[in-house]
RNA sequence: GGGGACGUGGCGGAAUUUGGCAGACGCGCAUGGCUUAGGACCAUGUGCCUUUAUCGGCGUGCGGGUUCGAGUCCCGCCGUCCCCA
């Protein structure tokens, strides 16, 4: 008897080491079958698989072997993102390289992985550190700086002092601005960096068309590249400092362009200051002008009086959030700079100011201020006794008095004081205007984007390196390709200062200068991470393939990505910068098709007993090993799917998962229990038999409806009830039967993609042919679900008041007669006669009185 | 300030495409059985109030609306969380 106990250990082990030795979940090319390409977002080697890997993985892989099942031919890759700066952490911290940090990590999680029992082909693994990956992300970045994708300039970045890094912009968290990593305060830092043009796809990538992606995810890429639509108005400037007069000097606006070109790019030297407006209309409202205190003209327009006042003034804006000098609250401030623009509409000199309440991060760091409709203009302009004109004046509103007004009036009406335009109505105020500019050469449509392009320099040393080199004489030129990979080197020394080893290093960035072959110097600053997994869905396709990033017929086989899995925490990174990158390369006819992942769905976070986020000083982190180690993998599998919405995760609950052990306990004991029994005489009702028949095609259809559709928690629960069931039907003496032997083959089927060990177990037991995973998913029978008498509710008034038992093709005539006739309804209905009668088919009846 | 998601028993959560019997399943709790014993197992019960019991009343954050019928749709609040500024 004890020997027959659920052991968990024992079985696991057996079939992991069965399952590996032969090749079960190999995923070759099979062009008789249709692929699915299931991918999950891959690991970054941190030392320790933690819970929330389990959560991300196990379901999705009960997914990607539902579908095997469901005869589709499924690749369920996985490897490492182990580039990355904790890697360099350790290594100053624990004086150990991160190489051999990474790997031992990348070791040590490979076991815990496959403690997992998930179907991943480890053949097809890919670590983004290996030369053999890198070499590709090298050999990318080259194609897009080929491409004009890839470009280098000045510009001021967010940089953490504690990791000497610059960050991208959503690596700067929290209102404090702090370092996603270590938590320090972010410090602006002009720097010389590679970026990639993400904005020429600002476009392209607000398009969903093609793709099943969560709503949540789309609206938050879609307000990340944060498309307006307006114009930019070209103001010239007259300031003193510049020799300039208002009538002065020939001022062009052909460079003004149809799209902002990003930040940085976009201010000429000279006497012309640039502004976005969505609002073109109300320029003949711009009574002041306002700069960012970072906008570089400040300095050459300010006249000298004003120098050191503005000089403070920058230092004291420099040293606030932008949440804090947005902040609608605070008291506006600001500094004349004595220099005075020219409103490109009425030709009137307008002073110029700054203010820390513009910042330089959105469309060109100056706006034109229209006070009487802006708030934030409105309450500058009081402050510091400018004019408020009135030119939009609302239907329903009395006339507007720009000098008595108390508050900004939004610009929702006729203009009026606005010259030539004054009297047009307010459904084309701004295509007039937009008109008006463009004909005066002053300005024309344009449309603005919140979107950055992608700075992806890193003045770290555990990255893929830039393979560019620099020459005095030939500038920036990439390293000629049959060079490819550029090794890091691995004599490196970290200094306290945590400075790059790369640019320290003794040799490793003098090189030849592939085009004269003069001494030249190379990029010591390496790639972000987010290049390396921005390709490597592809590489999972041919990992050791050394003629391309990928095998061209592996791609044209599996690509694209059919369900991808992972946190929603990467919706504007890693599932931005992958769209893009695949975009990019189909434009270079590398890769095919618009989108790299067909389909995502997103879990969410599995908390802390205490409802809080894990973390080791909470205290509360749940640790998998020791789940696995005293439950199963299968079990931890299955409470993982189960005790939640998988978009929706929740707390951990160790008591919780006791259901979970004794379902599969159960579910143990009544196979094995009953092996002996299948040739026994059944002794229960015909009404048993089919009842349980009704019941298992019923969980059938339904758990096919749930894997279909990622509802996780719902296929456990439907298990859990058609076990209840089987032991009811058991009790009632089905076994024997062949209702019972059906349902247990059927069972042992559902329950494989879940549990896939004592699936396969109790299979094996009951002389299923091997393996279980490799069975066709049953198929519904549809009669078995079909009842021939059904029970509806009465309701009077719609509260229910009695329950009626009728045949389910009764004509509602007869359902409604024999509601009526119901000795609870009539109490009900006090004598009345019903008004009304709706009969739902199969569902209820409502008798209005 | 703007945008989004969510709010259902003591707890985690169900309610499928299209509004149709709210609380599936599990935890916890209770009762009974088995047992030397049990924190094992088996069975039964479990939204709240009232009741010996009910075919009674109330009930999906709050307030209104649409409808024969609302957890689900609409409007306005309150709260929690996330994103952006």
């Amino acid at each position: 008897m004890f020997n027959d106990e659920y052991n968990h250990g024992k079985i696991e082990k057996k079939w992991q080491g069965k399952w590996d030795a032969d090749e079960l979940y190999r995923s070759v090319i099979d062009e008789s079958k249709e692929k699915h390409y299931a991918l999950t977002m891959l690991p970054y080697p941190s030392g320790d698989l933690h819970i929330g890997h389990w959560y991300a993985m196990t379901p999705s892989d009960s997914r990607a072997r539902y579908k095997r099942m469901n005869g589709f031919n499924v690749l369920f890759p996985i490897g490492f993102d182990s580039f990355g700066l904790p890697a360099e952490g350790a290594a100053i911290k624990n004086n150990i390289h991160p190489k051999k940090w990474t790997y031992a990590n990348i070791d040590r999680m490979r076991g815990q992985l496959r403690s997992m029992g998930a179907m991943f082909d480890w053949k097809r693994e890919a670590i983004s550190s290996d030369e053999s990956y890198y070499k590709w992300t090298e050999w990318f970045f080259i194609q897009l700086y080929k491409n004009g994708l890839a470009y280098r300039k000045m510009s001021p970045v967010d940089w953490c002092p504690s990791c000497n890094t610059t960050l991208a912009r959503e690596q700067v968290w929290g209102d404090d601005r702090h370092c996603e990593r270590c938590n320090t305060p972010v410090i602006k830092k002009e720097l010389d960096q590679w970026f990639f043009r993400t904005t020429n796809y600002a476009d392209e990538l607000l398009k969903f068309e093609d793709i099943d992606w969560p709503q949540t995810v789309k609206t938050l890429q879609t307000n990340w590249v944060g498309r307006s639509e307006g114009a930019s108005v070209v103001f010239k400037v007259a300031a003193p400092s510049l020799g300039l007069s208002p009538e002065g000097g020939e001022m062009a606006v052909e460079n003004a362009t149809e799209v902002l070109p990003p930040s940085g790019e976009r201010f000429r030297k000279g006497a012309e200051i640039e502004v976005f407006t969505t609002r073109p209309d109300t320029l003949w409202g711009a009574t002041f002008m306002v700069l960012s205190p970072e906008h570089p003209l400040v300095d050459e327009i300010s006249t000298e009086d004003k120098k050191e006042e503005i000089e403070a003034y920058k230092d004291e804006a420099a040293r606030q959030s932008d949440i804090e000098r947005e902040s609608t609250t605070k008291e506006k401030t600001g500094v004349f700079t004595g220099a005075y623009a020219i409103n490109p509409v009425n030709d009137e000199k307008i002073p110029i100011w700054i203010a820390d309440y513009v910042l330089m991060s959105y469309g060109t760091g100056a706006i034109m201020a229209v006070p009487a409709h802006d708030q934030r203009d409105f309450e500058f302009a009081r402050k510091f006794d400018l004019e408020v004109r009135v030119v939009v004046q609302p239907k329903d509103m009395e006339t507007l008095d720009g000098a008595t007004m108390e508050e900004s009036v939004p610009a929702k009406g006729m203009l009026v004081n606005s010259g030539q335009l004054t009297g047009t109505p307010a459904n084309k105020s701004i295509s007039a205007a937009i008109k008006f500019i463009s004909e005066k050469g002053t300005g024309k449509k344009s449309i603005n984007y919140k979107l950055r392009d992608w700075l992806i320099s890193r003045q770290r040393y555990w990255g893929s390196p830039i393979p560019m080199v620099n020459c005095e004489k030939c500038g920036w030129n990439p390293v000629p390709e049959e060079q490819l990979p550029i090794t890091l080197p691995e004599d490196v020394e970290w200094l306290p200062t945590g400075e790059s080893p790369l640019k320290l290093h003794p040799t490793w960035k003098h090189t030849e200068c592939p085009k004269c072959g003069g001494e030249a110097i190379r990029e010591t600053d390496t790639m972000d991470t987010f290049m390396c997994s921005s390709w490597y869905p592809m590489r999972y396709l041919s990992p050791d393939y050394d003629d391309a990033p990928f095998d061209q017929k592996e791609y044209d086989y599996w690509m694209p990505v059919d369900t991808y899995t992972g946190g929603i925490e990467h919706a504007t990174m890693h599932l931005l910068y992958v769209r893009f990158f695949h975009k990019a390369l189909r434009d270079m006819g590398i890769t095919k098709g618009n989108e790299p992942m067909t389909q995502l769905r997103n879990q969410g976070m599995v908390l802390g007993e205490d409802h809080d986020k894990m973390s080791k000083s909470k205290g509360n982190v749940v640790a998998p090993d020791a789940l696995v180690e005293k439950y199963g993998a299968d079990v931890v599998r299955a409470y993982l799917m189960f005790f939640s919405r998988w978009d929706m995760g929740g707390p951990w609950n160790s008591q919780g998962i006791e259901g979970t052990v004794r379902w599969m306990r159960r579910v143990w004991t009544i196979f094995t229990d009953t092996a002996a029994e299948t040739n026994a005489t059944p002794t229960c009702s015909a009404e048993t038999k089919q009842n349980l028949r009704r019941k298992l095609h019923a969980t059938l259809k339904s758990i096919t409806y749930d894997f279909e559709n990622v509802g996780f928690n719902t296929i456990i629960s439907s298990l859990m009830e058609l076990m209840n069931e089987m032991y009811k039907a058991r009790r009632e003496g089905a076994v024997g039967s062949e209702e019972w032997y059906e349902t247990t083959k059927i069972y042992l089927l559902m329950l494989a993609p879940v549990a896939p060990h004592i699936a396969e177990e109790l299979w094996e037991r009951m002389g299923g042919e091997y393996s279980i995973h490799t069975q066709p998913w049953p198929k519904v029978d549809e009669s078995a679900v079909v009842v021939d008498e059904v029970e509806m509710a009465v309701q009077v008034n719609g509260k229910v008041r009695d329950k009626i038992t009728v045949a389910v093709d009764a004509d509602d005539e007869s359902v409604k007669a024999t509601a009526l006739a119901s000795e609870n309804v009539q109490k009900f209905l006090e004598g009345k006669t019903p008004r009304k009668v709706i009969v739902i088919k199969g569902r209820l009846v409502n008798i209005v009185k």
